[in-house]
DNA sequence: GTGATTTTTGACCGACTGGTCAAAGCAACG
DNA sequence: CGTTGCTTTGACCAGTCGGTCAAAAATCAC
């Protein structure tokens, strides 16, 4: 019997270390060819198992695709959750967008598999879109209007602000063949700290 | 006969519109699915021509998907050039940084067609990006290094910057889906502007 | 060790996809 | 009106894809 129909969640060694291995390979192709254009055999070569075998740990191809997904939209907003409004607002800012660049660095296939499936339409993950992620960011915008209102910051628009880090950062994963090809092969992620260190700084800092 | 491998270009009224209907269908559904992701009956339908008749005016798939994206590369990187170097150097940033958002707010399909081959590793057009993009990319990035000297705009890297207005810009049209989700179904590009604006005045003034 | 249970796989299937082709339609021109 | 060449299409094909299944293999419990 199709282990997925009786077990929810992985239980046995055996079962945690394929699913593991499932995920991890499905990541590798998914993110790299999207979600149509990924086969279950590549992911089954990836992760060194026959195609049977994947879909006796997983019900379809989309299943592990969502499950990719949604595993990781908690990992992906864990560095915007974790600005402290009390803490000091420069401080809090420049050190998410340290940390959402790290992740680009570190992590580029999540980057892409999500950049893939918003690019296209978000058709998979939409209301999470609208539910648990809108939810957080407006909570930071009012967050970072209070900010704002104190003269902390610079006034700006918070949400705005917010998709501008989003969109600095992951570029750098998402596009990243585009820029080796204008910078050549040579990693650019400490020159675009510099930059974006820059960049925020001068934007963010009260006053002119 | 198949029409492409007698004539290269189109020459007669009913070629053009052809040819005209058949792009503009794949615009529509290679940037909303992807290369792999789109079949060549939904770009019939969409064109409302059948199968073979796509294929009379190409000689496949690919092609088509070819044929798009050379012909928006030039009209992608016309606003580059467009910098003028004997221009004040603020005003042509800047002006730059309007055109493109604006591109991201008319031309959303072409803009997304781009991202989807650029995030899959661009195989079908990394030479384009080594070559063409590479050279003119370094020339302004040359331009803007002069300014920098100059004392005309702050010191900055200008490879990076060039990476940033296209990373802001071309985001509204690429993450469209995840921007309306979080701010709702207005139009998010009027507030952009003043935000995009705001950001590369501060960046790019010198002193501070 | 042996029987029960979980895991793995080769063979297979129906649906779909990119592409072909021969024949039919159709406009143009004398 | 008839011929010539461009345009369109229904029928078809070979390959691929997601998914099934029965049975074999491996693992586990006693």
């Amino acid at each position: 019997m199709s282990r997925h129909e009786t077990h929810p969640k992985p239980v046995t060694r055996i079962q945690k270390r394929n699913t593991d291995l499932i995920l991890e390979a499905a990541l590798e192709v998914f993110s790299t060819h999207g979600f149509r254009g990924t086969t279950l055999d590549q992911i089954a070569a990836q992760a060194g198992l026959s195609k049977p075998n994947l879909l006796y740990y997983f019900p379809s191809k989309e299943s592990i695709h969502i499950s990719l997904l949604s595993g990781l939209m908690e990992t992906w907003l864990d560095p915007l959750r974790a600005i402290d409004p009390a803490g000091e607002p420069l401080e809090e800012l420049m050190s998410y967008v340290r940390h959402k660049l790290q992740m680009s660095r570190d992590y580029p296939r999540e980057s892409r598999l999500f950049a893939n499936e918003i690019v296209q339409g978000a058709p998979r993950i939409l209301s999470s879109l609208k539910g648990e992620l809108r939810t957080l960011v407006d909570e930071k915008a009012a967050m970072i209007d209070v900010w704002v209102a104190d003269g902390r910051i610079a006034p700006l628009n918070a949400h705005h602000l917010i998709f501008s880090i989003w969109s600095l950062t992951q570029h750098y994963a998402d596009f990243d063949v585009q820029i080796r090809a204008v910078l050549g092969d040579a990693d650019p992620f400490d020159a675009a700290e510099t930059f974006l260190e820059q960049m925020f700084t001068r934007m963010l800092t009260p006053a002119g």
